[in-house]
DNA sequence: TAGATTGTTAATCGATTAACAATC
DNA sequence: TAGATTGTTAATCGATTAACAATC
């Protein structure tokens, strides 16, 4: 809980965990550092370093235990303390958001979507009802809503960040391609969609 | 060309496009590095040193020319030649990907969507059509498809990616949540989701 | 035992930050 | 000029990889 555990790691744990769950549903009860770094094609000492910020441990010749492993990393990833999320913009984007059966089993529930379509307020999705926009800043205050995913056109990407910012919401997680302006007490994280994918396609293509 | 820019610094690179985008619209000429820095809160010494990639020249005491800047840093992620995609999954991710205007714009063509839906089949998505999954090999034979944009639900990814292995795609950008089995022949990036919220929130709450 | 794997240290590598002369 | 900014080098920092003794 003190020690720092960096970006990279976190990253690299939520992976480790979706093998973990393949493993788990095949009942297969171990699993090792090289079997995990294949399938990730990393190095095997790189697991291990990072499986040994948990306090598991695994057993020489023989791997780490599936079940074990899997509660440890759960517990370091604060899977256990739920945060709640609304969704701004339900598009088809936020709908996909909204379905994303994962957020729930990585602790994020979604409790609501917002919207300015008349057409889409009122309605529901996956059982969350979509509200107005308008209604945000008194919505989220009577819920415990830290979390903003921001799913809106671009264009108003800008604009809905200041309303978000007139309310208790602390963190925005921005779908949009638009960069936004540094907010006095929120905190932004820009979801590069371009950015990851040219990475990527750079690396790889000549 | 030759020299190689590091996956770290074509993501920031993207991220320059989209803020000297909005400088354009606002009739901006000049940009400056510290500018930049504070919007994406990094080190303006950091900036530099990425726009020194470019050929692009700054002018001392006044900043870069943000048309310049634009035409360098497009040239530099190779926008210019467009690359071919398909969405497979037509869902709403698949849906919300198919009509992000942004990968046109930075050189990503998405061509068709392909589902196994018989009610989807055949319908269009922003005009583009959705085929028959079993259609795939021989569809993408004909065009030149690079990227499989993989959106179907995690229980399905793994035999989807097995079906794309058979055809003439090279890369597969995975936005299940499920960590596909590494392929002979076939980049793969895993879009990571819950590991950037993850990441972020780990960050920055305590 | 023999051999595979962990845990861990040391070595390497690369990315970020600090600093500052040169510029206009 | 004075002052802000670039371009660039050096210093720092952190992450990855290599190596190997300890283990069962």
């Amino acid at each position: 809980m003190k020690q720092k555990i960096s970006d990279k790691i976190i990253g690299r744990l939520t992976l480790y965990h979706s093998i973990l769950e393949d493993y788990a549903q095949k009942d297969i009860d171990i699993i090792s550092s090289p079997q995990i770094a294949f399938l990730l094609n990393i190095d095997d000492s790189q697991v291990r370093k990072d499986l040994n910020c948990l306090k598991n441990t695994g057993k020489s010749r023989v791997g780490y235990l599936v079940k074990d492993l899997t509660r440890s990393i759960e517990k370091t990833l604060g899977i256990s303390k739920t945060k709640n999320a609304v969704i701004i913009g339900a598009g088809n984007l936020g709908k996909a958001l909204a379905k994303y059966d994962n957020f729930e089993s990585y602790g994020l529930h979604v409790e609501a979507l917002f919207d300015n379509d008349k057409k889409k307020i009122g309605s529901k999705i996956e059982g969350k009802n979509i509200y107005n926009i308008s209604d945000l800043k008194e919505r989220v205050s009577s819920d415990n809503i830290e979390i903003a995913i921001l799913t809106v056109p671009w264009v108003s990407a800008q604009e809905v960040a200041n309303i978000i910012a007139q309310t208790d919401i602390k963190y925005i997680w921005n779908f949009t391609p638009k960069v936004l302006k540094p907010i006095e007490g929120i905190h932004i994280l820009n979801e590069n969609l371009m950015g990851n994918l040219l990475q990527f396609t750079h690396k790889v293509m000549d």
